[in-house]
DNA sequence: ACAAAAGAATTCCTTATGGATTGCATTATT
DNA sequence: AATAATGCAATCCATAAGGAATTCTTTTGT
């Protein structure tokens, strides 16, 4: 039978290009690692690894069974992760990934359902762009993503569960049509826009579809400061209804744009995952919004 | 980490049903089995068996590792089967490092003796100039060199296999004296050489021990293009008698020299080189030139 | 039929040591 | 002065012997 802690020795030391530095790594001494290796290179019957000069090179076996060690050690650790669910005593654990706006305004309440149902569960959430978010989604580095759609990724299953309009917001006093503004109205604005990924594109496209393009005076990554610039009378912006519903309606004027702007939240995860009764909690929880 | 034996226990507990019946077919005992299981149900932290009546089954969380552990155990025997090729030395690849010369004259008929004894070997040819050959054989990106000597290196070793007279060509017709030109009857001649390393400074080398110095017409990096130009009646030329095997005796004239000037060719290999069957063929291989 | 405990055997790791190569500095040479 | 050669120190891996830890067996109990 082969031997775990061999095969690991042995990717460990080709990653690495040195037994001794693979042994720092493993908190074991350099001859342990040594005949890890030898050891399967033994029971193999074959060299897998050449001792050349100061460098470690896989030999043409080594190479070959590189390929297989990493899938069987990657489907090892799968392994304590499929049986987290299955465990008593700890509720298990739940790693959300989402963009900032969501994470600020959407999923604090979402989380709080879910701990009022189950204490004791592990939620972890991570702020990143939507293309970093899907990326550690499906290396299944995180276990539920909420991303502004359209999200594509072959192995992953979208389901949207919340529409967010884009609300025109200019600072206080501002003429603001009843009817809500247009593409002509805003185009001359002096605008302050979140460079979102699709968000900002939404945006683009809703001006485009009017033969407009925007030449935004400012553009950054925090909706706030963006909110805060507004509110200062330094411009008009578009930004998602989530972040304008701690209103601030003391200092800025928000409208619906017409014709209407929305984007769409979604909720993806790998087609294949789990679902432990957390992550089924916090997709419920996330439902509740859908209405 | 992970236990494969514990995984295969598990296996096979829950294959045969019983911890005794799995305890024989692993050739150990019941307690050793059950000690196993426990241990992996301790790693997971997860009950796996349920030990019901007479029978053994698992539980939930089981279950989901069966599908993983078969995988898991799969793989580990596919591994041995990937192994096989490599450990009857079927299979191997060996990396030949090679100048021109040698490498079109030479070595396609050492690989053919090679191949005929083990056909699944993979051959590799590099073509590049002596240099650069000998960088990547330190590099141990080649497994093998075989260069014109001299060729230098701490971490080398060179074994000088062949020796190649470089022959005087002419244009057919071209007088040749009875015991072959020497120094003074070439010094004159249209000279057009080949512009290979340590090949053309053995040429300079020889002209210049009677202290001629060579101002060849021209150069040109490819032997068989220096052959066309002379079958051609430009001029005359000096190379090595390895190029000359197949015979242009039909528009060339061609003689050793006086003195006898030859090169050696050698195959250069790093001092700490594990033979692999493949090398130690090709190497054989080599040395049959020897004669 | 499985679990638990104690002793025995094996495995695996650490320490110590030696051989080999590499990188750097020093020295000799053209 | 620049280049090549030499020598030294450092680094890395292999091996051997002793010791710690794991794992198995035997025995006994539920």
């Amino acid at each position: 039978m082969l031997n775990l802690d061999q095969l690991s020795a042995f990717v460990s030391v080709i990653d690495l290009g040195s037994f001794t530095a693979a042994a720092d790594k493993a908190g074991l001494t350099q001859p342990a690692i040594s005949l890890q290796v030898k050891l399967l290179e033994q029971r193999l019957g074959v060299r897998l690894i050449e001792r050349v000069g100061r460098r470690a090179q896989p030999s043409p076996a080594g190479v070959e069974l590189l390929l297989h060690a990493r899938r069987i050690l990657e489907d090892c650790s799968a392994v304590h992760e499929a049986m987290m669910p299955y465990r008593e005593g700890s509720v298990g654990r739940v790693r959300i990934g989402s963009g900032g706006t969501a994470s600020i305004h959407l999923l604090p309440r979402a989380i709080a359902a879910v701990k009022k149902r189950m204490p004791g569960l592990e939620i972890i959430v991570r702020i990143g762009n939507t293309e970093d978010i899907l990326r550690d989604l499906e290396a299944n580095a995180l276990d539920l993503a909420v991303v502004v759609l359209p999200a594509a990724g072959r192995s992953l299953e979208v389901e949207p569960f919340y529409e967010d309009e884009l609300l025109a917001v200019a600072p206080k006093g501002s003429h603001m049509p009843k009817d809500g503004p247009g593409t002509d109205f805003l185009k001359d604005k002096t605008f302050l826009l979140y460079e979102g990924g699709n968000t900002r594109r939404a945006i683009d496209e809703w001006f485009a579809s009017d033969g407009i393009r925007l030449k935004p005076a400012m553009e950054f990554g925090s909706v706030e400061a963006v909110k805060e610039l507004v509110a200062a009378g330094l411009g008009w912006s578009l930004l998602p209804g989530l972040a304008l519903q701690r209103d601030r309606s003391d200092h800025l004027e928000t409208s619906p744009v017409k014709p209407r702007l929305t984007r769409q939240l979604g909720m993806v995860l790998r087609r294949d995952k789990h679902l432990t009764r957390g992550l089924r909690e916090v997709i419920n929880c996330l439902r509740e919004f859908r209405s």
